[in-house]
DNA sequence: TTGTACGCGTTATCAG
DNA sequence: CTGATAACGCGTACAA
């Protein structure tokens, strides 16, 4: 038999309208009977039902997170610290890991008070609200959104690794990445090194882009064997993501290829898993702790008051030099 | 303003308690009606509310999954099997990533039939629920416990993996893995190598276990160095997890070996990540579809009706071939 | 087959 | 400060 608000009012000679108010801490009660209220909870192991709880307040004090790629294991140590962050202002968070849309329906359903959106790959187009509004934050792009979003300053993350590329010497570099246009994301950034490229006045050939058509390890693995196996290779290359670098790494590998004596690689996404590869990589991103205080304040915010927070908010990324980069070998090399 | 069955009543004329009938896809009401009553709904944008559902059925049809590892990725292609899973039988999931007697308060609080534990490492002791008790499953070790596990048959992984060694040559075969006593899955692992060592007849000398003294990456980097870096090597390598053997290979780099030609590698965990290593891994472990289903299947039993499975569950692991065994070096290689 | 009425556990609004 | 009491949205006996 689960315990309730009136059986500890009952057990504390109170009324149960008062015992909801200690409960939630209320200065509208004496100190003393607030305490004793807290003890026979505690003594009847009490649990609250946020179901009757959300039903009467209108109010679930709870946020979902929508991410549907956990495999793609770029964004778990983010989703750690949000989740840090959510509780320390004295909320709960719940995952669900379904696709964009199913997910929305189950945390509406919930009445969250607040839904953030993962998604990598194609953004789900999320209906016009007919009914309930909750106030969405993604973790997106930029581009045509209703909801608010949290986007990366794609161009300038480009423009730290070619520069940094650049001043180790390096002319000849190649980015490689999904192009499919489906995928806003990934467009802007290879979009964006086009861009400095130009600006820096290096130049770009057939091979500068390369299209992996996917966004899993094995697209980077087949992407950057084709590309190391012509005579005339990069001596850097810029990786769209994580799970791309993994393939890239094991391409090099087969072509019997040093990272850094050979080829330095940058990639994309700046987490702590970049460390742990059998070849740490050097990489640019936002560093998730402010990722992570950037979504959960702008959200909470969002809750608070709608509108008050911008439709666009782009973050600033950081290099975070590790081994995977050397100035390019000598000439002689090329003919390897 | 939000849309409720009520709305759908007077907008349908008929009663909400039809609606509601209606809505549950009752027998009891007209397929005229109940079309009609769908279609207002449909119309309105009508999202149920699972607070209130909850509160007068007592059921969420919802399962919470403790999750306090993402970090450790092997378990994510897990994770979104049982989600489909346990949509399939018409439930919903949430998880979260908080330590598992937090994330139980929490699910608790949401009512939710049933909960999932997935804890590496040290398992939680849950108290013992005063209150409401909600049926618990655990992917866990066996030994002392209260709920019901679904476990892994560890003796019989290491059974398949030696035996997988063995008849490749392999004699001098360790095991990296952690030790530390708070974990006992980690414990039955090392053991069972023990155990089937002896029986297989193989001699078991001071470096044959290697404590990594913890789970992720860096502690199997170090201790593998170590074991690397001594004269007289084994010829194969049990790596007690994914993590441990992501350091593994990244010393064996950093000694300038190579998999397989000097060294044999087995790791434990049967997941897909294992193919996309920058030397894809031979491993032994449950595949994740059997698992997946057992525990969901386990759990909603359990919520039907309490006790009705076995409080220890083991499951069969499979030996997974890659590339990363091979007959050992003839002599001579091993004055390398 | 449909409608009425009550209760689920909690918050919130008053009146004491 | 405390205690009734009316919602909150829905499921479900029970009545019609």
């Amino acid at each position: 038999m689960t315990v309730t608000i009136k059986d500890i009012a009952h057990a504390s000679g109170v009324s149960y309208s008062t015992v909801s108010k200690a409960l939630r801490n209320s200065p509208l009660v004496k100190p003393d009977t607030k305490k004793k209220v807290l003890q026979v909870a505690e003594q009847l192991g009490y649990t609250p039902n946020f179901a009757a709880r959300s039903l009467a307040s209108k109010k679930s004090q709870t946020i979902g997170l929508v991410w549907p790629t956990i495999e793609r294991i770029a964004l778990s140590a983010l989703v750690t610290k949000i989740n840090e962050v959510v509780e320390k202002n004295s909320y709960s968070m719940i995952l669900s890991v379904n696709r964009a849309k199913e997910a929305v329906e189950l945390f509406k359903s919930f009445r969250v008070d607040g839904i953030m959106i993962f998604e990598e790959g194609g953004e789900t187009q999320l209906s016009d609200d007919t009914g309930l509004t909750i106030p969405i934050l993604s973790y997106g792009v930029s581009g045509e959104h209703t909801h608010p979003i949290i986007d990366v300053n794609h161009k300038k993350a480009i423009y730290k690794a070619v520069a940094y590329l650049y001043q180790l010497g390096h002319k000849n570099i190649s980015y490689v990445g999904d192009l499919s246009p489906a995928d806003k994301r990934q467009i802007e950034k290879s979009k964006g090194f086009e861009e400095v490229m130009m600006e820096a006045g290096l130049k770009l050939s057939r091979n500068s882009i390369l299209n992996t058509n996917g966004l899993s390890w094995y697209n980077g693995y087949t992407a950057a064997k084709k590309l190391l196996q012509q005579t005339s290779k990069p001596t850097a290359i810029i990786s769209g993501s994580y799970d791309i670098s993994v393939g890239i790494l094991r391409a090099v590998k087969e072509q019997q290829l040093s990272i850094p004596e050979d080829l330095s690689l940058i990639s994309y996404d700046n987490i702590p898993q970049m460390a742990s590869l059998e070849t740490p990589l050097t990489s640019v991103g936002v560093p998730i702790d402010q990722l992570a205080h950037k979504m959960v304040d702008s959200l909470l915010s969002l809750i608070r008051e709608p509108g008050s927070i911008p439709l666009t908010q782009k973050m600033d990324p950081e290099l975070n030099v590790r081994m995977s980069c050397a100035s390019p070998a000598v000439l002689g090399k090329e003919n390897n």
